[in-house]
RNA sequence: UGGGGCGUCGCCAAGCGGUAAGGCACAGGGUUUUGAUCCCUGCAUACCCAGGUUCGAAUCCUGGCGCCCCAGCCA
């Protein structure tokens, strides 16, 4: 426990994931004798935004095959084709998040655009072969020669030039003569396929002025993904090139590439489901909404699905890993309960973080029979079932707080907590009993005035039953803090599948916040470190804020709150 | 009146012709100075529906039904 990367939880090394539909596939390949052996796969994201949840899933499949086979390899490639939406702020952030996942590319870091040479070369190969053409159709236009679902399309009139006339055109366009839009390179298949993806479909793009992140002002055409992907994967000598279902269709045109190209190596395309996420929204287009817009935080905002907001909430990469290992792979459409992550994030913190008390909404208590000018330190154990995690020291004093919500004048008598003339068992020391109650003008209680019986500390009270235990921290050695509960981001399960909204913004929770600014920390945690992570008893998980706590002011983000089974009951009671 | 997929417990998901794994959730019970954890127990005579093949079908065949994806010079 001491050493983190020992613990096969932990270490993503140790352990490995569940078969799949796809390690079948594997398999079978590696016993037919296959790709001499090989398996090479590659995770390959676009960085036009921060990773989420549903690349975390793909990143443990690529990266948790290489790992598990032996001679296993698996890139990091970017599939930076279209400068105008990257930038290197994704570059640095995808690659900080797969590390992060604790995965690695070793010296396999790849761009699409380093490619970019010999994938020019290749379309010169197409077009030498008359496969491939320069044609003037407007985007408008090319539209209306597609056809439709159920119709077929019709012939480029500029399908039929000579390969010397398109040989020349796309040399001029990689010139630079022509203006965006005015000219495409167009692979030559069937207009008629009932395949959309095989009506001639463009594979290269004139873009000018913009600054590709990687290869500057050097291009001013861009290879499509259709057209790069499968050719960089054969490049690489990726034996199994897994995407997700909607590329299901694009296979054919990405056999046709491997096939019609001098390509090195001829890899497989193989599709899995994406992963979906109730009360969560997962795609790109939405996520870089909600923080161009403000209505989170940015895209570490620890209530955004992404890697990086996940991170800043307390979650641990090994929970993230046991959750894709949990939710499986399939290529059946899925939408994945909250309740499965949470359990995955309770489960490793419930092992591997140290407890502490801390007072949310504090509530003053005097205990009237304990000696002004007395103080204690008692001894509190960091893990009820862990020894090696060790002790520390608490304070008690006689001013104290509890928590609002541990007592109340008068109670059901399911409620094992504070009431009015009854005892309860302040965690780690004394038995206290609640003598009076005091109230402001409003009616408000300030304040309670209780006793406490010595004979309790580490003993159970002769002749009475205590039954409850709430957590206190000393009013004279607790610490301020800002905590930070965070619930949901979205009140609907499905926000970007309801049609009966104008848009996915309107299920957005608003209570998805809550900043608490008095809340009271025991005093061992005025030392703690951004990003470490705690269990406050009977409360939840909370990690200190990477970003906005100090040691001057402590900010502590709830992870996840602890299963509460008395919420359920008094729901119950109404 | 196109093409490509998918339909096994509330949510994931095994199953690959020999008589329905597992996890999450849920419900009961036990332990407990966290109403947490942990530990027991229960939870699909049933696999979208209907036919058929077979000694035997969730698995094979036929026909339905439902859901998802595709008409970017995005990925």
């Amino acid at each position: 426990m001491s050493d983190p990367t020992s613990d096969p939880v932990t270490d993503p090394n140790q352990k490995s994931a569940p078969s799949n539909f796809i390690r079948q596939i594997i398999d079978k390949d590696l016993a037919a004798g296959l790709n001499d052996g090989r398996v090479h796969t590659r995770f390959p994201p676009e960085p036009n935004g921060y990773l989420h949840i549903g690349h975390a899933k793909s990143i443990c499949l690529n990266f948790g095959i290489a790992r598990d086979y032996p001679g296993g390899k698996c890139n990091l490639r970017f599939d930076d084709t279209n400068p105008h939406k990257e930038n290197e702020e994704f570059v640095e952030s995808i690659k900080a998040d797969v590390r992060w996942l604790g995965f690695d590319w070793q010296d396999r870091l790849y761009f699409a655009s380093d490619y970019f040479e010999k994938l020019y070369g290749f379309a010169v190969e197409l077009i030498e072969k008359g496969l491939a053409y320069v044609c003037d159709l407007s985007a408008e236009e090319t539209r209306e020669y597609r056809g439709t679902l159920k119709a077929p399309g019709r012939d480029s009139p500029y399908r039929n030039r000579s390969v010397a006339e398109n040989r020349d055109l796309f040399k001029r366009m990689r010139a630079g003569e022509f203006e965006d839009g005015a000219k495409v390179l167009r692979a030559r298949i069937d207009m008629a396929s009932p395949n959309i993806n095989m009506r001639d479909p463009t594979l290269y793009r004139i873009r000018h002025g913009v600054v590709h992140h990687q290869t500057g002002a050097e291009w001013c055409i861009y290879p499509m993904y259709d057209f790069t992907h499968p050719l960089s994967d054969a490049l690489e000598g990726i034996t199994h090139s897994i995407c997700t279902l909607e590329f299901e269709d694009h296979r054919p045109f990405y056999d046709w590439v491997v096939a019609h190209c001098s390509a090195p190596y001829v890899p497989r395309q193989y599709e899995f489901a994406r992963l979906n996420l109730q009360f969560a929204v997962m795609s790109k287009r939405k996520l870089t909404q909600l923080v161009a817009e403000g209505q989170v935080a940015g895209w570490d905002d620890p209530r955004m699905p992404t890697i990086a907001g996940l991170r800043r909430r307390g979650y641990t990469p090994a929970a993230i890993r046991e959750f894709c290992d949990r939710i499986g792979v399939s290529k059946a459409d899925n939408t994945v309960e909250m309740g499965m992550l949470e359990a995955c994030i309770r489960e490793d913190l419930d092992r591997n973080a140290p407890r502490a008390m801390a007072v949310m909404h504090p509530l003053k208590v005097v205990i009237e029979n304990y000696p002004e000018d007395q103080e204690e330190e008692l001894e509190a154990s960091n893990h009820p079932k862990d020894p090696e995690m060790g002790k520390r020291k608490i304070r008690f004093t006689r001013e104290l707080y509890i928590d609002k919500e541990d007592f109340r004048e008068q109670a059901p008598n399911k409620y094992k907590r504070l009431v009015s003339g009854g005892e309860v068992r302040l965690r780690n020391a004394y038995v206290i009993k609640a003598e009076r109650v005091i109230k402001d003008n409003d009616g408000e209680i300030v304040e309670l005035r209780c006793s406490y019986d010595p004979a309790t500390l580490g003993a159970n009270p002769e002749g009475r039953k205590v039954k409850g235990v709430i957590h206190w921290v000393s009013a004279k050695y607790g610490v301020r803090a800002e905590v930070r509960l965070y619930d949901r981001l979205f009140k609907h399960p499905n926000p970007d599948g309801d049609r009966s909204v104008s848009s996915f913004l309107e299920h957005l929770n608003p209570d998805s916040l809550l900043v608490l600014t008095d809340s009271v920390v025991e005093s061992s945690l005025a030392e703690a470190k951004p990003e470490q992570r705690f269990q406050f008893e009977r409360e939840g998980y909370f990690c200190v804020d990477a970003k906005d706590s100090s040691p001057e002011r402590l900010v502590f983000n709830r992870t996840v709150t602890l299963r509460d089974s008395w919420a359920k009951l008094e729901k119950q009671l109404g």
